[in-house]
DNA sequence: AGCTCAAAAGACCTTCATGTCCTTTATGGG
DNA sequence: CCCATAAAGGACATGAAGGTCTTTTGAGCT
């Protein structure tokens, strides 16, 4: 798997709170699992982990939910990753040499390394404002299992 | 995971084999899960897929073990990728959409497309030769997870 | 204050890749 | 022909990711 599930929940859940937040006070979690067709309690701790992390608002008890935060749109796709442990993986040596590096690399390493940055660079550089910009809330269909 | 440690395993065994072949008669899974600090019947499994594939050679019984056929070689990390199933990993949606395609793409589609390309043209374009090429058996030592 | 709603927390289950062990099969040597 | 050797095969164990359920906590409403 190139994205752990949970870093795909995650995305789809911030994207699904940024594209109908407008004009909305709080969406629960019943209704973004359901659209999302996802399991509704696995994406609960993950959309924990993002109101932990600002990366999200979430709101307990009566008219709860959650909804962006100042933050939301300016997160990049990094630090989904970061928070669901994909990063890790990703720097993690194909061979699981323990020393391999750039001075010490193992016999793949030179070709894998700028591709790991090229990843990197992407995830760095595109935020969930980017993915969310012009589009309407239909555009939630691209972003549900179907 | 970038890669499932199934393809790490392959690789390791498929160079260890190959860096030592030259003048040897048949090489053990003992000694190449021993040196290579690895699993050894996980390890002799994929072999074995190795061997049926004709990626090397594998004989048992007295003075059995493994080698190099005309093929090792010439074998691309693409065909191990393939083996180990990293290929449809690599190849699935981030978003886990079942439409998700060039005409229908997922939010990330059109970022994460040409990434997956050059991984598959590094893989399709690298062989076990190439690895090994110019190197001694002591090049081992940066294939063990040591 | 008491009620209701919705997220948080934590216990538990499932699945699958990984890893181990034991038995079977095939090969060469004496 | 028998024995030792090494891979193949299949049964079983383990661990981590993924997924479910129930209880607890916190917030607003009346």
């Amino acid at each position: 798997m190139i994205f752990s599930k949970s870093f795909g929940y995650a995305l789809q859940g911030v994207l699904y709170v940024a594209l109908l937040s407008d004009g909305r006070d709080r969406i629960q979690l019943d209704e973004i699992a359901r659209i999302l067709m996802v399991p509704r309690y696995f994406l609960g701790k993950i959309m924990n982990r993002l109101g932990k992390e600002g990366i999200l608002i979430s709101v307990k008890g009566h008219n709860g939910g959650f909804g962006i935060s100042e933050t939301t749109f300016k997160t990049p796709l990094l630090t989904l990753a970061e928070l669901t442990g994909d990063m890790v993986q990703l720097d993690s040596c194909v061979l699981k040499s323990r020393t391999c590096n750039n001075l010490n690399p193992c016999p793949l390493h030179h070709k894998i390394e700028p591709l790991r940055e090229e990843w990197k660079k992407l995830l760095a550089g595109t935020t969930i404002g980017d993915l969310v910009k012009g589009r309407n809330p239909d555009f939630i269909r691209s972003i549900s299992a179907i």
